[in-house]
DNA sequence: AATCGGTCCAACCGCATCATC
DNA sequence: GGATGATGCGGTTGGACCGAT
């Protein structure tokens, strides 16, 4: 017995998000973090089904998304891991905490397999045959070899795991590839035993957030205090993420340096003095347009329109939902962040 | 300048799996 | 244990973009 598909509901809108929507989403998770996404369109008035809040939040909204050109590292990364896990794209985008799996999988099939195909008009390549699919050990089942990787990653999470007391400071330059399993700064009382997709993002912010503390840049400073303060609200009121303790120790260390850290919703909407009335303008008349939203969602809307009109510098999110070219910094960021080597990586798998 | 074909990627769809009752 | 609903995953698609002609 089918079930009809979540969108075939009335009035549910399709297509490429808005501005305003990401906004809308973003705030409410910012505010209720992330998951029980079927009460996503009611509480926010989008217009979504479910479904496609969720994969806009974990493919394009969520923090630490790394977007941009995929670096040779993370090129052979994709390319041993599909060897050995097949077209399970989740699986190895979670040993690349700052890529989705969607990003992988469009990666794999516009870059990556006609690679492969070429190399095999080459060579024959052994790992991947003219479908991209992993035949590297062909005598054994799908389910034999899922067991297998899982096995494999499970052993991976725990040597990681049991190796924290004695490393807790080895990001960013030896950050594992298998962070989702494993969350290295929590502290003991913390309920990090609870895996969540989210938290290897969380943890790279926070070690963003580290690297720009350090610097002089006073603008870095605003946008990590931005962000930063963004990802406490979304651990500490949802409760449930693996990476609370984590959160509670960086964010100590947090307000001791921006003691006049805001939650996200005012961020969001903070403007430099030289983009700000665009903005407002542009939000203004997106938000007196849109017939779509319902009261709920309005009633958001209003909230950000004021914290819009208070001030403060443009923020990283904010620059991102807004403007096309502004990877450079969150990319660069990123870049500096993940910085793990293929062998140190992949050295216990193959 | 217009058209065409290829590329890229965000988003959708259907199915599988998990969770709850 | 089965029914139902929620969530996750992988395949596919639609359309924007871009270079070639």
């Amino acid at each position: 017995m089918g079930r009809p598909p979540c969108c075939e509901k009335y009035g549910i809108k399709k297509g490429p998000w808005t501005p305003e929507e990401d906004i809308i989403l973003v705030s409410y998770i910012q505010q209720h973090g992330p998951g029980n996404w079927r009460s996503v369109p009611t509480n926010t008035g989008l217009m979504r089904c479910s479904k496609s809040c969720r994969l806009r939040w974990t493919n394009y909204l969520r923090p630490g998304i790394k977007r941009g050109n995929f670096t040779d590292h993370e090129e052979k990364m994709i390319l041993h891991l599909q060897a050995l896990l097949g077209n399970r794209w989740a699986a190895i985008a979670s040993y690349l905490p700052q890529r989705t799996d969607n990003d992988i999988k469009n990666y794999w099939n516009t870059h990556l397999k006609k690679k492969m195909n070429k190399d095999q008009g080459n060579d024959n390549h052994e790992d991947v045959d003219s479908e991209g699919k992993a035949r590297s050990q062909p005598l054994k089942g799908q389910w034999e070899r899922r067991l297998q990787t899982d096995i494999q990653m499970a052993k991976q999470a725990l040597s990681e795991a049991l190796s924290l007391p004695q490393n807790p400071t080895t990001f960013p330059h030896e950050m594992k590839p298998s962070s989702s399993f494993c969350h290295e700064n929590h502290p003991p009382n913390s309920h990090f035993n609870i895996p969540s997709p989210y938290a290897s993002s969380y943890e790279n912010i926070s070690r963003l957030m580290e690297n720009w503390m350090k610097t002089p840049n006073s603008s870095a400073e605003t946008l990590s205090s931005s962000i930063f303060s963004n990802n406490m609200h979304v651990t500490t009121t949802a409760g449930s993420s693996s990476s609370e303790g984590a959160q509670s120790t960086t964010q100590d260390h947090h307000h001791h340096q921006h003691p006049h850290h805001h939650a996200f919703e005012s961020n969001l909407f903070n403007f430099s003095n030289s983009s700000k009335s665009d903005h407002a303008s542009r939000i203004r008349s997106t938000y007196e347009e849109n017939s779509s939203l319902t009261k709920e969602g309005l009633d958001l809307f209003h909230q950000e329109k004021r914290n819009m009109e208070t001030n403060v510098p443009l923020t990283l999110l904010e620059k991102w939902l807004f403007e096309d070219g502004v990877t450079t910094t969150h990319h660069e960021c990123n870049e500096d962040l993940i910085n793990m080597s293929l062998e140190e990586s992949t050295s216990d798998f193959f």
